[in-house]
RNA sequence: GGAGGGGUGGCCGAGCGGUCAAAGGCAGCAGACUGUAAAUCUGCCGGCGUAAGCCUACGUGGGUUCGAAUCCUACCCCCUCCA
């Protein structure tokens, strides 16, 4: 592995995040020689990120904490568009409002994993809408179509791909790339942005935006790509039962976001403490040896540092906690989900299966009484026979009723009065 | 514009007048085994209902029929070939 002069490069070199990159012994002497503006894209389609972008976030991350500043360049103006990505279906299109919520919540995200601001290494965040809603066809085909040759455009693989299955490709997804490199050269002028990174599936239109930079200014820009990730058994990261983990508590809470890394397969660890943690790496080194039952406490390392990146220091002690109380003691934590029943409610009795299903262990009546009928479901570590037999407040041990289905899932009711 | 093929449950994909809430696979949930892991094996896997049963569902709207995912018809969308 070469070794890098500037403490950025050696860092994501170090920590497994780059695919491949344009000039590295070049982009390295530029940011061993002082702060380099560098940016990733993304798009407004959610109003949050979920854990499949973290490996961009913290790319950001050990930029600015590298002493390098971060633009998070929101993708107000081409989410209107949509990437081609050799998907099937072209994109919905979103009206401007819900892109504007979608901002607003990533932007939250992002506060916790940058420090934003407008010293020279504070992260900003822009919106390529800023500069896309205003251009004019004539002019912008004159002065930047000209250093786009069909020829090219038609190589790249999220092109060719649509092309081979002869899936259609619509001229408005086909400028998406164009947009796109436009972007960088826009950024360089704007805010003399001189990186950009991305996932590899990003590289083409990374190379592009370099190529029309180079011919309409002379400059020449850098480009760093990381590796798509998958978990070791081949599933995508960040998706569950429930669907997305995602990075804002609303959506995931910080618990179910701890047990998810907590989760983690055996086979991922290592690779995961680098790319989500700020672990040093000698620790992480550490804690890869260990083996058997042993790699549980690697997986905990794991589970709260990435928790606290993403919640902060509280949240993710908080979460711990409750994991530790609920699995390690099988007793409750008060981060699990909780249902509060008026104590009338419970002294008339609820129907087990209905409990379940309020306390959103099932989806459905019918979900939560094949979950009884399997002999997965528990109220109080006891396995409940009758789908139908009603609980009541004789349930309650301390003011609490803990319900599980499953070994992992937990929920907790409680009486309250009035 | 002409000719042909197709739109089925979260996804893929069978079914082509009743026995179809719809084969099979994937994903998911639960059980066993474990270490809150993976792999494996087993069960479950539209909604409501204790149940009988009812409701919703096979692109959309009409229709034929005792009965339609299956037949007819109009419309929408997708694909292939020809111009």
């Amino acid at each position: 592995m070469a070794a890098y002069r500037s403490a950025f490069l050696q860092t994501v070199t170090d920590r497994g995040f780059i695919h491949q990159g344009t000039d590295l012994a070049e982009l390295d002497a530029l940011m061993a020689d002082g702060p380099v503006t560098a940016y990733i894209g993304f798009d407004a389609t959610a109003s949050s990120l979920h854990a499949g972008s973290l490996t961009q976030i913290m790319l950001l991350y050990w930029l600015q904490q590298t002493g390098h500043r971060p633009i998070v360049l929101m993708g107000g103006g081409t989410t209107r568009v949509g990437d081609p990505s050799g998907k099937e279906e072209s994109r919905q299109l979103l009206d401007d409002a819900t892109i504007a919520g979608n901002m607003a919540g990533i932007r939250t995200v992002f506060d916790k994993f940058l420090t934003f601001g407008s010293g020279p290494t504070d992260a900003v965040m822009v919106n390529n809408a800023d500069w896309l809603d205003g251009l004019e066809y004539i002019p912008f085909l004159r002065d930047y179509g000209r250093h786009f040759t069909i020829n090219r455009m038609l190589n790249f693989e999220s092109v060719r791909l649509r092309l081979d299955r002869e899936s259609p490709l619509t001229f408005l997804e086909f400028n998406y790339m164009i947009l796109q490199a436009y972007d960088f050269l826009e950024l360089y002028r704007r805010h003399g942005c001189r990186l950009q990174l991305g996932g590899s599936d990003q590289w083409g239109n990374i190379v592009n935006g370099i190529e029309l930079a180079r011919r309409a200014e002379g400059v020449e820009l850098y480009g760093l790509t990381s590796p798509l990730l998958t978990t070791s058994s081949g599933a995508k990261m960040g998706k569950t039962a429930e669907g997305a983990v995602w990075l804002n508590a609303e959506h995931t809470s910080p618990y179910a976001y701890w047990q998810y890394w907590r989760n983690t397969e055996d086979a991922d660890v290592g690779r995961f403490l680098r790319l989500f943690t700020d672990l040093p790496l000698d620790e992480i080194a550490r804690l890869e040896q260990l083996e058997g039952a042993g790699i549980n406490e690697a997986k905990k390392a794991l589970a709260n540092a990435a928790t606290r990146l993403c919640h902060g220091t509280d949240a993710a002690a908080h979460a711990e906690e409750t994991a530790r109380r609920t699995f390690e003691q099988g007793g409750v934590g008060d981060d699990l989900p909780t249902l509060d029943l008026e104590r009338a409610t419970l002294a008339a009795g609820v129907p087990a299966f209905e409990l379940f299903r309020r306390a959103g262990l099932a989806n459905s009546n019918g979900e939560a009484r094949r979950l009884i009928r399997g002999r997965g479901a528990r109220i109080n570590g006891g396995t409940v026979e009758d789908e139908n037999a009603p609980v009541t407040e004789a349930a309650l041990d301390d003011g609490i009723i803990k319900l599980s289905a499953g070994k992992k899932r937990h929920a907790l009711v409680r009486a309250m009065e009035g």
